[in-house]
DNA sequence: CAAAATCGGTAACCAGGGTTACCAAAATAC
DNA sequence: GTATTTTGGTAACCCTGGTTACCGATTTTG
């Protein structure tokens, strides 16, 4: 029944490390609901009872979180192998944070949050080890969201520029090296306008403090930005 | 061995639903190591090799978080029962993203990541459970974090109050509400100055959005909100 | 009950950064 | 090769919100 989805689920984390075989168990088990959906459908409706974690196995889904003002945002497309509702799955929220509906034509499989963490009789080595998947998805994810909070609460531009550029610095090693994302993307990364990140970026180079020509960087005084950041 | 701590563990959500028996056969299994230390010693460096996911037994730790100009950020006291490095103990980053000190003498017990989520050859079902309380803890932080991103990202005072405003008036179901949070609370959930907030919020009551009396509101005009959101 | 601390509204001042618009350099398309 | 698009630097304008300081109302302490 799940053979033709076999390709799908090697790419996909959370099945890493359950061979084909085992899957099968795993699904005996689990007893996931597969569902298709045309264009535009509704897969999932933020507060709307929560039906499971979600994998997509064909065509892209997208997930939009309505903020208060009634305003679509899209979170993310998701294809196949790509999951949505995790964190919701084991938070013990029992709605849809998000809404999510067919951006094609799809099908999406849904594991039963409940089946997954509850007692299995069975106990198969597998169902442990998706578990444990899950968790360590779960905890890169929050560990991103982390380090996202850091960079938006700070307040000053410097202190955001500082901050990235020494980050990298420390990540290459080397004063000198290629800023890994455009200026309007590392604008959005640290949520300022592109004007004003790179106005300020050129004061700093004015005051001697950074060198740089387009993507190229220099940290000429490192200990002048490390006063700089936060 | 660790028939001191039982009233620790029953209160740790970690431990939940593993009666003390059980547990005694998951510290045999997972051999979690206790270790004690006198106040200001440092129970964790942060950059040096992951020892495993902490739990506070005795006295009180601090986890700091140096930031890139090397200045130290307070992230939590931690008190018995809680705990520390859960995010960075399933996400496969092999050092601690942060630094745990002793505010005071404390006691503290390290559980082996490895061996949490590692092939326990009893395959005992309490280990099971923590594993799945583990998910729950990870996932809700997630979601914390989540929902904490989205406030810092609303660039506008406006925004984030009306936001704050339109989250609880849906929560609490009619217009006319207490809020959660004292003014200096709210200012700093919100990332912004007390006086600002004030000033703004007294600015919407000008215009007849809302009203309020300290920490009794009412939401006057829900679609002008509405549209100050975002 | 009086004293002290906390809480929250108000006002003046001003700096940081958003906005807009324009232009030159570089990359890409045709 | 030229044409087009993308990328990024620059400048002027001005609005939002931080800062500071003060004061009255409330709550807490003893």
């Amino acid at each position: 029944m799940f053979k033709k989805w076999l390709k799908v689920f090697s790419q996909c984390d959370l099945f890493k490390g359950i061979n084909p075989e085992e899957l099968n168990l795993v699904f005996n088990c689990l007893k996931p609901k597969v569902s298709n959906y045309e264009k535009n459908d509704w897969v999932a409706v933020a507060g709307e009872k929560f039906t499971g974690l979600g994998v997509v196995l064909a065509g892209e889904v997208v997930v939009v979180k309505e903020n208060a003002a009634g305003n679509r945002v899209i979170i993310a497309v998701n294809t196949p192998g790509e999951m949505f509702g995790e964190m919701a799955a084991f938070s013990g929220e029992g709605v849809w944070p998000v809404s999510v509906t067919a951006r094609t034509a799809c099908t999406v499989m849904f594991l039963p949050a409940g089946k997954i963490v509850g007692n299995c009789e069975m106990l198969c080595a597998s169902h442990r080890l998706l578990v444990t998947n899950l968790l360590e998805i779960v905890s890169h994810k929050a560990l991103m969201l982390h380090r996202k909070v850091e960079y938006l609460a700070i307040k000053s531009l410097r202190g955001k520029i500082s901050t990235f550029l020494l980050e990298n610095y420390k990540k290459m090693g080397k004063p000198t090296f290629l800023l890994p994302l455009k200026r309007n993307e590392l604008a959005d990364f640290l949520n300022v306008s592109r004007p004003s990140l790179s106005r300020e970026m050129c004061r700093l180079r004015d005051e001697g403090v950074i060198d740089f020509h387009r993507e190229s960087i220099k940290i000429r005084e490192v200990n002048a930005l490390r006063n700089m950041a936060e």
